[in-house]
DNA sequence: ACACTTAATTGATCCACCTCATTTTGGTAC
DNA sequence: GTACCAAAATGAGGTGGATCAATTAAGTGT
């Protein structure tokens, strides 16, 4: 078991510059919820979209605040929490390149119901909610196109509740820690890293459990060599105990 | 407090001759999804529904089992269920009519993720997905409602996970008798009843608790006059109660 | 290389809730 | 009314995980 000295995370090396119109028109062909659509009208759709960069930690939006815009990650992650008390938050989802959030509704009167933080260094473009209906309106593939990716969610969240209601907690950190690593993952020394800053924290307010808990469970992976972990980074060494420990 | 001898639930109506073409076309006008639809087009579109009739208890259909089939309920109430382990489920939603369930996808290779059962005798209508599908890249309009609901509904899961994860069992309980007493009160004696069946174990599979929880929590709540309650029925004798238990 | 800050670890204690076991009751069928 | 059965209530005991408190270690800035 080898000591590391510093954090194996990529350095974060997006920047202003790259959010630009070139990016932003790959991104929008590339994005599943434009899938089918044709270039001359993605390039009528373009014109609708804002870029903007935020800096690691600096929020998007807060839960509650008056709800307006539709918004694609571009580069970067992006963090969904929402606020139960004081200290206690609960981490919804983790978005990457291609993924949308915000909201849909142009209802006047609409808030955001979750709180967006850039996870990393990313760069978002954000469009009125009302410009993407009438968008929807005048397009209804990419009207499906989303509902298929609004109920990939709906399962996903509805898994989410189900492990959270039967599943002891080493078994959800497992679990957590499996689904991240399909995500996020990428090859590392002989394991496969998350490439992402990742607390304990946020391991917590995934698991719906407490941050000692977690160290705890950590510790004991780590111990029996299954995963190799420092501060705010994890990789899975072994990926097939992660996968099913549902015998353990 | 008056001892009761009988359930105040409402008998069992809905007879198989109830599902007419004439109600299942009335409701298909009146159903969410196709609000804004022509009064032509919502003609042609029911051509593709059929129309069934399931017990009290009857399965509509398992989880995964292939899903091929869209459905909406016409009469009765849904339950959607998950299994966990042996006795262990996962109350996902009860649905009322106007309400859809089923799938969407037109994969071939798709399953059901959730088990629906009819909690009361029940009319539901079923189209298969593709046809569905098809009618939303017809009319965006469709899609949209449809992508609305869906929305509405990731909401309420993510709702469901927050409580799940922050609230102990008897504000989770608090908050479940809440809601569906908004869904399903019905003003009876001096009280709301939450007109469906509804045990111990429903609940228990809702918040994500035991059915021994459950009852203790439920027996205080009579003792203390905020609820009354028998063999599968619930009437909340004091609203605000329940509303605002934030301070309790 | 140093000090400083914040994340992570680890230990000890406690309690909300689960589980198992038993009794009671409501609702139904005869 | 009486008998029956499944749902609900209740009791006792055990435990997973939270909480509180203190220590260690990893990055970061100078």
């Amino acid at each position: 078991m080898n000591k590391r000295r510093e954090t194996p995370l990529l350095k974060d090396h997006i920047e202003k510059h790259q959010c630009t119109i070139g990016l932003r028109l790959e991104m929008l062909g590339k994005a599943p919820f434009f899938k089918g659509l044709s270039a001359d009208k993605l390039g009528m759709v373009n014109k609708y979209f804002n870029a903007r960069h935020f800096e690691t930690g600096e929020v998007i939006y807060f839960e509650n605040d008056p709800a307006t815009r539709l918004r694609v990650v571009v580069n970067g992650k992006i963090k969904l929490t929402r606020q139960a008390h004081e200290d206690k938050d609960v981490l919804i989802d983790i978005l990457k390149p291609g993924e949308i959030f915000g909201t849909l509704s142009d209802l006047g009167d609409h808030t955001y119901n979750e709180t967006a933080i850039a996870q990393t260094n990313s760069c978002v473009l954000s469009i009125i909610s009302s410009d993407f209906r009438s968008i929807m309106n005048e397009n209804a593939t990419v009207a499906i196109n989303v509902l298929d990716i609004t109920t990939a969610r709906l399962i996903s969240s509805r898994e989410n509740f189900l492990e959270l209601s039967t599943l002891p907690v080493d078994k959800r950190i497992y679990r957590i820690l499996c689904k991240l690593s399909e995500k996020f993952g990428e090859p590392y020394g002989n394991g496969i890293l998350i490439q992402m800053p990742l607390t304990r924290k946020d391991l917590a307010d995934m698991a719906g459990t407490s941050t000692e808990t977690v160290s705890r469970i950590m510790s004991q992976l780590k111990k029996d060599d299954i995963i190799d972990t420092g501060r705010q980074w994890v990789t899975i060494l072994n990926p097939d105990y992660i996968a099913h420990m549902d015998e353990g």
